[in-house]
DNA sequence: GAAATTAATACATACGTATGAATTATGTGT
DNA sequence: ACACATAATTCATACGTATGTATTAATTTC
């Protein structure tokens, strides 16, 4: 017996409470809209909770948002290399690696609803303190599906496969965004609905032939990192 | 004469030195992300100008949002009948269209950098009290391209295509945040190339056709309107 | 009884807005 | 063209409340 951590008398941890207030009240109002007492209130805890248990705010988002995030991430990695391995050697269908790209979100918004705003406004415009863990934690899974997506579109130059992948990114946020303003979009089919013609549209995109007078349009525009003032 | 307000020794006045401090601002921290002190500092005139000259807080942000939105959107307008007139009877390219539609943004992030970011924040997530301004401004604009988008795509269903239409907003979105990240995006060519790109994508997904099994798949996700909590 | 957690309160600072006096620009009568 | 009265604008400051975090005591759990 080496659990060190006292028990309450449900097993609903006022951890659990600060975090699940945190989604909440977080991707609805962001960041600087939400303040601790708010926060407290909502999650039934004592206001000293938070900083007892995260340190700061600022370490409570982090680990807010990560809690899922991370596991999400994984999950898209398990399936685009299981499909890899189940499409042998030849490079898999572009619409199939999106699939792989977008359904964990999906996924995770139908299990958690208040994490898909959360998430939307994370990957839209972070708060500063959060650039690096999402880097770090994206970072890997991106160039995955790149090197995926450069194999089954050959010939495709770099650069035009991140602006794309990037639109693509950006159909998937608004929706997450405006997915909450509609009624019964918790459904699973109109869900699974959804997520196919997202998919379709992404790869439609993604595989389409570029317009003329392209040649040599840019010199690396995407850096490395960035500060933001 | 009825010329009844003052004029300062320079013409560079109080109330746009304001706007100008909001737009930097607003569009890098986000409305909760910054007091009326740092603004008066940023826009170096006295705390109180803001209240004399605006209201309120939430009174600055709606007129240094809409300020520029409104001429934006009068351009879109304009551009697509202006083609729309040109063509004559018959219907416009989709990729024309599309172009109607975006070009303006890139054009006003070309002239005023700093607020392209605030359009994308206040297009993605607005605060709550700019969402009847936003309505009201954006609905004939939107409701003038379905039915041109309509007229050139026969057959699409209404509902297929806002929800197209709106990966497609996504993909503006997300660009114009991380352009910022990128360093001499402000190039003209450059923007005129990504531009092309953009249109090029947006039209690929609106004119392809729906994946299988998609028959009357969504009882009306877009209601009239909602209420954010 | 020792460690972990909860609770209550305090601190300095920042918030948006209101107030009223000082200052500047303006329209008008001459 | 000049002065004057009035309106418009700037400025300094104050108010009540909210912010994130630190502190310290009470309580719970092992």
């Amino acid at each position: 017996m080496k659990k060190s951590a006292p028990k309450l008398s449900s097993d609903y941890t006022t951890r659990d409470r600060l975090l699940d207030a945190a989604e909440r009240l977080f991707g609805l109002r962001g960041y600087d809209g939400v303040g601790m007492r708010m926060l407290a209130e909502e999650a039934g805890v004592n206001l000293g909770a938070a900083t007892y248990h995260f340190g700061s705010k600022d370490a409570l988002y982090i680990e807010t948002f990560l809690r899922r995030f991370r596991t999400m991430n994984a999950k898209r990695l398990r399936l685009l290399r299981q499909a890899e391995e189940e499409a042998g050697a030849n490079p898999l269908p572009v619409c199939k690696i999106v699939d792989c790209m977008i359904r964990p979100l999906f996924q995770s918004g139908l299990e958690h609803p208040s994490f898909q705003l959360l998430l939307a406004r994370n990957l839209f415009m972070p708060p500063a303190f959060l650039h690096e863990a999402i880097r770090k934690e994206l970072e890997p899974n991106i160039m995955e599906f790149h090197t995926a997506l450069l194999r089954s579109l050959p010939g495709m130059p770099d650069n035009l496969l991140h602006l794309r992948t990037m639109f693509g990114m950006g159909a998937l946020l608004v929706f997450s965004v405006q997915m909450d303003r509609m009624p019964l979009a918790r459904d699973a089919t109109f869900n699974e609905n959804v997520l196919k013609e997202m998919v379709h549209f992404i790869s439609a995109g993604l595989q389409s032939v570029s317009p003329p007078s392209l040649e040599e349009w840019l010199p690396v525009p995407f850096p490395p990192d960035f500060e933001r003032r």
